[in-house]
DNA sequence: CCCAAAATCACCCATTCGGATGACGCGCCC
DNA sequence: GGGCGCGTCATCCGAATGGGTGATTTTGGG
């Protein structure tokens, strides 16, 4: 844009100052443009002030000073309604719209035992203790091994919460027992 | 979200000639709409300051109407300032943050059986099919009964699953063959 | 302290299961 | 035709399992 450079007194504020300290923040690249633009309005307001300069001196204004006066007032006033406007809108621009997208993950879905109906079925924890170690595959002895106690025990024990499942085998032990959530 | 529709309500008919270069991001976009608007405040101020200098002749001025005007057009221009700030933002309050959270969903996660693994293994279909009789908590009679075949054809079937499978007792059989994913 | 539930252990008996072995038939392929 | 894999069936035997009964000890709560 042309400038008036004869006239000296026209030299906007804003040509040669703004510097560019832009303040840290996640919207500096919001600000830097606004600030080009409010150098840009400068300008303008400057070239018009200027044209209505001219105008006035063509048709002879008595005082001028009023014009230079308002359009710096305007000026300055402008830039800070703008920089209002960004402060008062400041927290208004960190509203954030929260899409929850859900995702299939892949998961190994962990075991939750069905409490309720382990107690509904009146299955002891020694019982179930069993009833896992049967599942895991071992032998009577070997269970009885494992929890330190005799075979004989465990064979009640067994017995006990295959006829409170209803079971006939272990292998149907194990199956009721996943069904219900008893054992993972 | 669409774009434009901060646009919208800057289609103003005074700037046309503002070339409709296509808005290849949202600065560009911003861009084009703040000159757009830095145009419009520049008619508006001249205008306005026109309307000034209008009124000032209307009413003979004197010299302390000075402040007054100054008054005047710092408060306008600071609202008009204002105005302009908050409308220069807008763009930035759609600014929308997509948070993806992870949910865990309950994946079915149908049952594939690992056939290489049954091959590997030179499981034959019937050994498998017994197998699966067997994790269902069927006793080798009824798995005979099922299957119509005798119940030493199971045993003879059983025998060599397990057999391949390294088990010494059908509920082990069950857990590898599950854990190798050769049965659901 | 007492009681009831739970856990422990034992014995007996029948059934089931697992291992080993042998045999027969059928379809397939070299 | 002979070999091979697969499915079928059988027999014997020992081990494991399931069912029933009874008993003792431990434990937790009123």
């Amino acid at each position: 844009m042309p400038s008036n450079a004869g006239r000296a007194p026209f030299a906007m504020p804003v040509d040669d100052g703004a510097p560019p300290k832009i303040p840290r923040s996640d919207s500096a690249l919001v600000e830097l443009a606004m600030r080009k633009h409010v150098l840009l309005y400068g300008l303008i307001g400057g070239v018009l002030i200027a044209g209505l300069k001219f105008i006035e001196y063509r048709w002879l204004v008595v005082d001028h000073s009023v014009e230079i006066y308002g359009a710096l007032v305007a000026a300055v006033f402008a830039g800070l309604g703008i920089w209002l406007g960004l402060r008062l809108t400041r927290p208004a621009r960190h509203t954030e719209t929260v899409v929850v997208r859900e995702v299939r993950v892949e998961a190994p879905v962990e075991f939750v035992r069905d409490r309720d109906k382990v107690a509904s079925l009146g299955i002891t924890p020694r019982e179930l203790e069993i009833l896992e170690l049967i599942a895991a595959g071992l032998s009577n002895k070997e269970i009885a091994a494992r929890v330190f106690v005799s075979e004989n025990t465990v064979k009640t024990h067994s017995s006990r919460v295959f006829d409170k499942l209803g079971a006939r085998r272990r292998t149907q032990a194990v199956q009721l027992g996943k069904e219900l959530r008893l054992i993972p």
